[in-house]
DNA sequence: TTGATTTCCATAAATTCCCATGGCATCCCT
DNA sequence: AGGGATGCCATGGGAATTTATGGAAATCAA
């Protein structure tokens, strides 16, 4: 049972691609770094594929290792495997924070998701996402509204209780 | 199922957001992480999404696990899935207790609910709410107007023998 | 060489760490 | 029973670090 990212957070990036990845994510990859040790600099992989996606997944060590093992065990030449191979070992970034704590995101990748000057980064448990702010929000709107909707003291964990969902 | 929380206590809140927890909170928070020894200082996460509501939740690290996997369990893209994720992994901070028994509270996060100089903890079951006190207060008068619009000799046990919740 | 990519240095603001104090309960000794 | 001595609790203050971000110098790569 590994840490999980939690948190979100809106960060700079400037015109080297450079941005601070948010402290607490930074915890979170370096204790799921296997090689990582107080005073290095943990790696993390960017996976940019899927052009229908309108973010960056973020992975530690850890955690692509268990996608990578997945993907091992499908069958050779399958369908799925070659998709998913191709996502996230082409399309992929395996890269590491510097000493200041930042990433650097390579100008195809920001355009491939409209990022320009700034990025949020969103936790979703063993993984975070990266997005360009206003990407961000439009794609909530529907949570937000969906709130919005609900009485002033709905409980979302009620959602956990019924299994019918939508 | 471990020990629940209990009672309700007011603290106060400084310029740097730190806030004592109730001493008894930290032995439920204690019990229920599995990473604690004595010694050492338990881990807890604190829920701040949704903006309707009017309070912070505290979660055990045993809490909220629980609530992770039942969240994995729901499929991948559905909106419940979704709603769940982004308020349990995105609008969460994972955090621990100092030294002195207190806890920090990001300004943005105080801000959201309106805390300034005071904060009152609330139990709720294996769970804890955190209000700022006039909101609090105000919450409450609207339990008792519920009460009060019951027989006078209302038993609220009586809410346990149906299962429909309202 | 020239644009791109690392390194290295700089700094203000935010956050963490360390030490300190007054109040209460408890425990214990005589 | 009286009266410290002990220890945890709630809070404060300041120093020491860490963050987030900018910019210049040094390296690369084509």
């Amino acid at each position: 049972m590994t840490r999980r990212f939690r948190g979100e957070s809106i960060h700079k990036v400037d015109g080297k691609g450079r941005v601070s990845i948010p402290a607490a994510f930074r915890r979170v990859l370096e204790e799921n770094d296997p090689e990582w040790t107080l005073g290095l600099n943990p790696n993390l992989i960017i996976v940019y594929g899927n052009t229908k996606r309108q973010f960056l997944e973020g992975f530690s060590v850890a955690s692509i290792s268990e996608v990578d093992d997945r993907i091992a065990a499908l069958p050779r030449g399958s369908k799925s495997r070659r998709v998913l191979e191709r996502m996230f070992s082409g399309q992929a970034l395996h890269t590491n924070i510097d000493e200041t704590g930042r990433l650097v995101l390579p100008q195809r990748i920001r355009d491939k998701v409209g990022i320009v000057s700034d990025a949020i980064f969103v936790a979703s448990g063993d993984t975070f996402q990266i997005w360009q702010p206003e990407a961000y929000s439009a794609h909530e709107v529907d949570i937000d509204l969906w709130y919005t909707s609900q009485d002033i003291d709905f409980d979302p964990l009620t959602l956990l209780e019924n299994e019918s969902v939508d």
